[in-house]
DNA sequence: GGAGCAAGACGGCTCGTCCCGTCCTGCTCC
DNA sequence: GGAGCAGGACGGGACGAGCCGTCTTGCTCC
């Protein structure tokens, strides 16, 4: 009741796996998530098909394997975000870099297909958080942890509900494109939410 | 330069509108958006593909047309919200509202169905969000700016932003599924944004 | 020679168009 | 004003094109 035969990943090919998820970056910024083809994505990458699905499962889970070979191509999911001392000048600093991050087509297209994988697909979903989304969540919690106890932030606030207040508006406009992801609304969101969770 | 032939919407079958309607959002909940396809709801609309093609440009734009069918049976796009005076118990009404939609299938997957189009469709996001979006969000706004009236939030407060606050964390979890979506953290959010916009 | 590889043939499914014969509606002509 | 007619929407379904996921073939590298 294995599965059928795991392929040996010691004699993988990581020249044909580099360019499958370099070819499924491109295409998805030229064509448009919807007009990208399995049949496609092999061919630019001069593979086989049957390569491509040896590894992969889903056209799904080469997206976002595309996107992880993008965000971390050095170290290994050590994320660290700035720390000056100043909350408020650093969150200004992180969300709009996000902000930025999500006006770039290259970074934000492939995200765009990620999501829309994701919105029915519960487990590429955990895959996704488990891989990328906690580690980052965890840094951004440290952050804020850190200057919970620097006085900076309510001593009985909710750290998880102070990443959902700065970010879920930040990735719903960028998602529904109803409205202008500016850095002056990046601003606006952090100084809301430190007014919100002022220590007392 | 016009429409090659605009069919003549009098002689519409609204018999076969309806049944279209119905039987894609059925198919939506039973069988879950990416399973179901347009041969599929033609058969159990028990209608040709072509009264289909004939109507409606894409399958986005036949679950657009399902789900504003099923939000305004009566009124022609009133839209009113609590107004007891009192902004903090309105909101956490509304707010828990949301939450509790979001929880039922029958509402839930259609409007899942319909962001998965929405995300790679600019067009038909502006077409819902002038249809269905506008509206509502007038009226939260009213709503807000009657409380901004009555000293109950603080006379600067940028209302776009506070909807933004007070919706998007909601949305994002529901969509994203990566927490629980519950009255407590409806009430929590309220509570938070409140805080933030609090009159001098 | 065993396994991964590129290349591509293949069956099955879906899409969007096209065509058929039927039915309904409104107009014309006696 | 009643019969005949034209137009168009209808249910049904055939059709080609394109894509998916599997399978086959020969090559290459360990």
């Amino acid at each position: 009741m294995s599965t059928p035969k795991a392929p040996d990943s010691r004699r993988r090919s990581e020249r044909s796996r580099q360019a499958i998820l370099s070819a499924t970056r491109e295409l998805i910024v030229e064509l448009g998530y919807p007009r990208v083809t399995v049949e496609a994505i092999a061919a630019r990458a001069g593979v086989g098909k049957q390569t491509l699905y040896r590894w992969w499962p889903t056209k799904g889970a080469v997206v976002l394997d595309s996107i992880l070979a993008l965000s971390s191509p050095d170290a290994e999911g050590q994320v660290t975000l700035p720390d000056t001392g100043d909350l408020e000048a650093d969150l200004r600093t992180v969300l709009r870099a996000t902000v930025a991050e999500f006006a770039d087509p290259a970074f934000e297209a492939p995200i765009r297909a990620l999501n829309t994988e994701i919105i029915n697909d519960a487990e590429l979903a955990a895959a996704y958080r488990e891989r990328l989304g906690a580690p980052v969540e965890q840094a951004k919690r440290d952050r804020l942890r850190a200057a919970q106890r620097a006085g900076q932030l309510a001593a009985d606030a909710d750290l998880d509900l102070v990443l959902d207040l700065l970010y879920a508006p930040v990735y719903r406009r960028w998602l529904l494109r109803d409205g202008p992801l500016t850095p002056e609304y990046a601003d606006a969101l952090v100084t809301a939410v430190l007014a919100a969770f002022r220590p007392a």
